[in-house]
DNA sequence: CCCACTTTGTGCATCGGTTCACAAAGGGAC
DNA sequence: GTCCCTTTGTGAACCGATGCACAAAGTGGG
């Protein structure tokens, strides 16, 4: 029993494909300012830094949208990838907690631009609560859930210390979001169908750690074989 | 010819394994500080949010630290990761462009805790040139090659604008720099051996979309074909 | 209208990563 | 010392993703 309507066309896009779809938007964009009309997959691949076959396959998946001998044009890719990926709608966003980190996202115009709005800002502090933040008044963490229904909020960015994250995170799923992203340093624990994706920079910099270290390991002959455990470290 | 010493020892610890390392680590350090003597892969594995298979086959890479019938011990393993991790050396990264997340990351405590040392603050802008932030003068931007000597950076953050990271890239790449973690929007092009890593917002934001527009897709049953390009648009 | 040239879309081999499932190893009780 | 219980470490099947390589499709020139 084997089922398959049309190659892929039936809703089933692979994750990779879907993590890379950005990627090739944001190369799109900057050609359509340049005024390019058509673009070859050789082309927009070398922009969005990966193999022109990948990138075929990757656009194969949404449907056959080139033509042949010529290549994608820019418009109608640019279109057909935003609407893939939901960005002809407008999505309105809550930012919880407000520190360092949650105002530096607030005031960040990047993410406005594609789609997405800041439509709420919460936290738990009586003296950031009133602060306004790039034309939003900043709410009480108590208001979240009336917030989220009165704004429409479909996508919540967790700026919380870690230890308030889940806790945060059990009540806007309460409220019926599905969709988190999570900067705070934890694992969050979430019930099936909601997605959660994670920004994590101290793993990063330790990925990048690791390899710094092999390349400087190489260059000196290895490391100086030191697998003991060391005896200053008490158990 | 096959080429194999010992399972996997000679130095060939997969990339996915290694993304994962980090994730370990914390919940090891939140079991040492609960005072817990050793742990189990279950318990681990379910503490990091992955499979218990998966965790024990990471950690077979780094070499057979665990006692069948026990576990693993806490304090061991930390030391293991971390060593393997580079984080047995401490770190001093240098934050290019202290705009709204330059500002966030020298300010974050989170990541001076692991290794790593913010050494070094950068910025083009004369306005923000010498301001003091988190314990450190921001420098010109002009004083890069001679700041990354001085103070033996080994890791580069970038959060300047877009326009701005490559040509910041190539200018620390030609320095030696050959780790650097990425924040602004754009593809850098990099010589072969320099490890880039990339923390986008509005990507992750995308992808988020992308599922959350397919959930209430399910629930309307299914979009309404819009298939077509609509006539609004000019090509 | 036909031919030469370009570029897409994809079948297929391959690869890295995940998961299952179990033999081997060690601990503790008696 | 033996037996039973727990838990590791890993072989092997599986799965998704990658990249090669080429037939099919379309363009433009003569
Ligand atoms: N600043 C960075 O560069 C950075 C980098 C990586 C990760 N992080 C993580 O991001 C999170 C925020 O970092 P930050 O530097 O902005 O911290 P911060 O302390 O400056 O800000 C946290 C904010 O959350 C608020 N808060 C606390 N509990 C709350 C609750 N229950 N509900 C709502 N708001 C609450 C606090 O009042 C504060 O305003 C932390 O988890 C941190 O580990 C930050
Ligand atoms: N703020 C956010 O939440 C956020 C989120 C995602 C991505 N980003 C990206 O991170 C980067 C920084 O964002 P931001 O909000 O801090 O921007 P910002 O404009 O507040 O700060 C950028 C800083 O870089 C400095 N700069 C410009 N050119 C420079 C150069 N050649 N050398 C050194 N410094 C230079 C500027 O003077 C400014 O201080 C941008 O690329 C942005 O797209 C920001």
């Amino acid at each position: 029993m084997i089922r398959r309507l049309s190659q892929a066309r039936e809703r089933g896009i692979p994750e990779a494909t879907v993590a890379r779809l950005p990627l090739y938007l944001r190369a799109l964009n900057g050609m359509s300012e340049r005024g390019l009309a058509t673009v070859s997959s050789e082309d927009l691949a070398l922009a969005a830094g990966v193999n022109s076959a990948k990138l075929r396959k990757d656009l194969s998946h949404l449907g056959s949208y080139g033509t042949r001998g010529v290549g994608y044009d820019v418009e109608y890719l640019i279109y057909q990838i935003s609407r893939e990926l939901g960005l002809t709608q407008d999505w309105a966003v809550a930012i919880v907690g407000v520190g360092n980190l949650g105002r530096a996202l607030a005031n960040y115009g990047g993410f406005v631009s594609r789609g997405f709005r800041v439509a709420a800002l919460l936290d738990a502090d009586p003296e950031v609560v009133g602060d306004r933040i790039a034309g939003l008044n900043v709410e009480h963490i108590d208001e979240l859930e009336a917030v989220i229904r009165r704004r429409g909020v479909s996508i919540v960015v967790l700026a919380t210390p870690a230890a308030a994250a889940q806790q945060v995170a059990d009540r806007v799923i309460a409220e019926g979001i599905t969709s988190i992203l999570n900067f705070a340093p934890v694992v969050l624990s979430v019930p099936e169908g909601v997605d959660i994706r994670k920004v994590d920079l101290s793993i990063e910099l330790q990925i990048l750690a690791f390899h710094e270290q092999r390349k400087t390991d190489r260059m000196t002959g290895g490391p100086a074989m030191a697998e003991e455990w060391p005896e200053a470290v008490d158990l």
